[in-house]
DNA sequence: TATTGTTATACTCTATAACTATA
DNA sequence: TATAGTTATAGAGTATAACAATA
């Protein structure tokens, strides 16, 4: 069998490794589920940013999902162009956009979660809740440290 | 504090999510530790398995990999032009390259493997040894999953 | 026919630098 | 002077299709 862990010799032991091999799978599985959709991983992250700080601008939403403002950009025209999103001149400060999620963008994103919950209920076939919550915590102190440096 | 659990909404319970971080908190360290020697991800990984298995062909090491054919094209020529790698017609099969770790890769490889413990135990400070193999151990179940659906 | 390696191509993601308009 | 958004650009990763040589 091709991908055993014998074959990567020394890759094998380290845990960057199956984390870039894991976050692979994970992604291949996410755009197989979104297919049709036209949504990606980021978009889902933006709206359900948005969703949940209805007003906010792109920086911040840059700024919580790691994501340059150069990049971000686009990423709004598509989904303000979708009809996903609203993008109004901040009257608080007219440098900024407020952004909030339109009706459309809340079913979207809804529809968006309800595959995402099927995509991970697949890929996490096996896992007993409590091995889930321990993976999902383990990962927060991966993310934690980062921040250490950052 | 930017970044923190609320502020992502519903992607907060998400593992996927979580995973997409704590890959990009390695990634991004990744990149440091290897500053100035001209090595990435996925060039060690290709070292790393030649090494491993000597005479090898390319598209075996993107099968073990999940690298395309004609993704690995240039990584090779990149390797054999740094002189990590020979690449030799297989008198078996001479449709294909025999690969092989030259001296000098060797030595990159012991380097980059240096590095990358360094990175690993940075990145993982704070994890006890059972944490650390608990969190292998879950992501290496992912990953077989994967394997099912492919 | 199938497989190895190759070329060409394209899309996404990520990163930096320089610009504008507001603060 | 700092910040919000923008433009341009470039590198890396990833994907597909089509081809030549060999099996």
């Amino acid at each position: 069998m091709v991908g055993d862990q014998d074959s990567v010799g020394a890759l094998d032991p380290l845990v960057g490794y199956h984390l870039r091999r894991a976050f692979g799978a994970f992604s291949g599985d996410f755009t197989a589920a979104m297919e049709g959709t036209g949504m990606r991983q980021v978009l889902v992250g933006v709206l359900a940013v948005v969703a949940r700080s209805p007003g906010i601008n792109q920086g911040a939403v840059g700024r919580v999902l790691d994501i340059k403002r150069a990049n971000m950009v686009s990423l709004i025209n598509e989904l303000v162009e979708a009809k996903l999103l609203t993008r109004e001149t901040d009257p608080q400060d007219r440098r900024a956009f407020a952004l909030a999620v339109t009706d459309r963008g809340r079913e979207v994103l809804a529809d968006s979660l309800a595959r995402i919950e099927a995509h991970e209920a697949r890929m996490l076939a096996g896992f007993t809740e409590t091995e889930r919550a321990a993976l999902l915590e383990l990962l927060r102190r991966i993310e934690r440290r980062a921040g250490d440096s950052a």
